[in-house]
DNA sequence: ACGACTATTCGCCAATAAGCGAAATGTCGT
DNA sequence: ACGACATTTCGCTTATTGGCGAATAGTCGT
């Protein structure tokens, strides 16, 4: 692996928010909206923080209308990016910040996505 | 693990001289020096350098009079010390950079420590 | 005690990264 | 075709980081 391709994916876990993203999917896909709300952030500033984990590898991503779903990559991602996501949820399992998200997350979840869309705006 | 602590991991980890740092330090430990005149920065920028990574916990600190050994932590150190470790080990097991540096740093290791901090002055 | 020497800390500048709002892109329903 | 909507891109500001040289700290030999 190039030491280039190696630092994008460093680079994208030195954001605690990208690293507390990445633990909220794991086991379920979210949409861009529910991250954005999850993470209180401006919507363009969750995006930056998606493309840069996108182009890491260390998200997939789905177009569903205007909706896009991001989701953990599968078996098929490359060693380092699977490696990499090992660690980060051994390092922080049962932290309290992410069992915090998870639950708020789980709140999230009952809400329809396009309330949260209609929310991000009023902002 | 505090997501604060485990930033610090990140962010160690997230700057190429480091990484390089990290790869070079297998198998032996090396004097501030040696390691500044193998990136040919400023001894003052290794140093920082040097300390990020300490601070992190990724590598261990010797003094032996004037000289600083600087080496890889052992099997006391934590578990997501250890990880990352072996996550950078193999990401960039056989990288051209890398290798390139054990070349250089092996014609290094023939040269006098004093001998290279003579050179860093010059500068 | 003093000068030579290795390493670190400090102060500064340039480059990078995170944040936002506004504008642009692409998609759906009508 | 058009307006509403979800997301991304762009332009900008602020905060953080990497780099250096100068000054400081600590250690050795004399």
């Amino acid at each position: 692996m190039a030491v280039r391709a190696f630092m994008s994916l460093t680079k994208a876990l030195a954001d605690p928010n990208r690293v507390r993203l990445l633990l909220a999917l794991r086991g379920r896909e979210l949409c861009a909206c529910q991250i954005t709300e999850l993470f209180g952030l401006a919507p363009s500033t969750m995006s930056k923080h998606l493309s840069i984990l996108y182009q890491a590898g260390l998200v997939n991503s789905r177009k569903n209308g205007r909706w896009v779903y991001y989701s953990q990559p599968g078996k098929d991602a490359p060693v380092a990016v699977r490696k990499a996501l090992e660690w980060v949820g051994e390092a922080l399992a049962g932290n309290a910040q992410v069992v915090e998200d998870a639950r708020r997350l789980k709140e999230l979840l009952k809400v329809n996505p396009s309330e949260l869309c209609r929310r991000q705006c009023e902002r």
